[in-house]
DNA sequence: CGGGATCCGTTACGATACTG
DNA sequence: CAGTATCGTAACGGATCCCG
């Protein structure tokens, strides 16, 4: 582990930056929150990281103990967020609200995979009141899969395909991102730009409660 | 204005990183949530940043427009955050709230100023609910000046004397660390490392209330 | 093919010195 | 006080190679 560059400042904001302020560290850990992943698998959704790079903030997360190395059989190994972590959700979802409000720059690729979706959304419903909720959906953006549980006000978002789902929600990624940063009317969103798939009837109502007060939420 | 680094991703986290998350940048941010501040002021107040790298930073900084020169009179130029910039308040409280969990290292050094004394305790008491709350308190730490406004729900919490405050609350800033990041108890560091002056009778117990519900905020 | 390690040119950073 | 200018060093980014 070569030595970090540290601020080395007794204060809890740069001891926070001399963990997770290094350049590319942030959108490792907000695709990691959307459930563990291969090295390659991270490497594609942060399109264009060096692979060394990658390499060496995985091990400074690792040693910092943000995030785990495990065996998932099969030779592959994956990389997941420890508890600690975990902890790093509202940084990420404040970066996500202070971030929506820019326009996107001119030339701006989309991300190599959609994790960030499963993050954003889950970090944003987390922060909202479900207890009166209940329902599995699948999301489909641009074809990639996202599981959205909502269960005793609690939330998972991963990225991977739902186990049954109440409901499947597909739509695409630039429509989602116009919509949820306010670009977008929701209606001509839900219109246009998406396809709901109902498998239990009445999810649908709860779904678009939550997605209504979620986008309440992003767009101020 | 030098061409910067981006990710360019179509990603409303990377867009804030675009942003914010260059080195020295969240700090800067964070000294100016605690009011208008010179350069020499900034300067100290990290505690060893090289003069062009500052320069370089709050350039980009006006130039993305979360910053403004102001001109002070006097010869001077003060810089202060824009509406815009003072949407970075959550993520760096955000920051401080992940931060404040790890002990210090070893060779830590204490900042030149206490500017993020007032950032970290602004940020905290606007996420509490302070609408039984008004007074104003000089806060006094190893010497330095904080002007904490509380009125009507809102904070207002500055790097300056305060003018004509309720009460002065005296302490040293090692002290008031170790209690906000739970390594000491609140009625210990009340006994110990605290004093409490008071102008307006009355007005210590809207103060000690206000304390307690940040202390418990930051120590989870 | 996944998971890196190594090499190398380019860019950013950090310290010091200097100027209006 | 408020920055420029310079320069050695460290970090980044792209490519290539290696190993199971």
């Amino acid at each position: 582990m070569a030595k970090a560059r540290s601020y080395k400042l007794l204060c809890p904001i740069a001891r926070a930056l001399d963990r997770i302020g290094d350049r590319w560290t942030l959108l490792i850990l907000r695709d990691l929150h959307a459930g563990p992943a291969r090295f390659s698998d991270l490497q594609r959704g942060l399109t264009g990281i060096a692979a060394n790079l990658l390499t060496e903030r995985l091990a400074k997360l690792a040693d910092d103990g943000l995030i785990e190395k495990q065996d998932a059989g099969h030779g592959t190994t994956v990389y997941e967020l420890t508890d600690l972590g975990r902890q790093t959700g509202n940084v990420i979802f404040e970066l996500a609200m202070f971030g929506g409000q820019f326009k996107p720059e001119v030339p701006t690729v989309k991300p190599g995979n959609l994790r960030t979706v499963a993050t954003t959304l889950g970090a944003a419903a987390r922060r909202i009141p479900t207890d009166d909720l209940s329902f599995r959906a699948e999301l489909r953006v641009d074809g990639e899969a996202i599981d959205l549980q909502v269960e005793n006000g609690t939330i998972n978002a991963r990225y991977s395909a739902s186990a049954n789902p109440d409901l499947i929600f597909t739509t695409g990624y630039e429509a989602l991102l116009a919509m949820s940063e306010g670009e977008m009317e929701p209606n001509v969103f839900l219109r246009d730009h998406a396809d709901l798939d109902v498998k239990t009837p009445g999810k649908d109502a709860e779904f678009l409660m939550l997605m209504t007060r979620v986008t309440d939420l992003l767009t101020g």
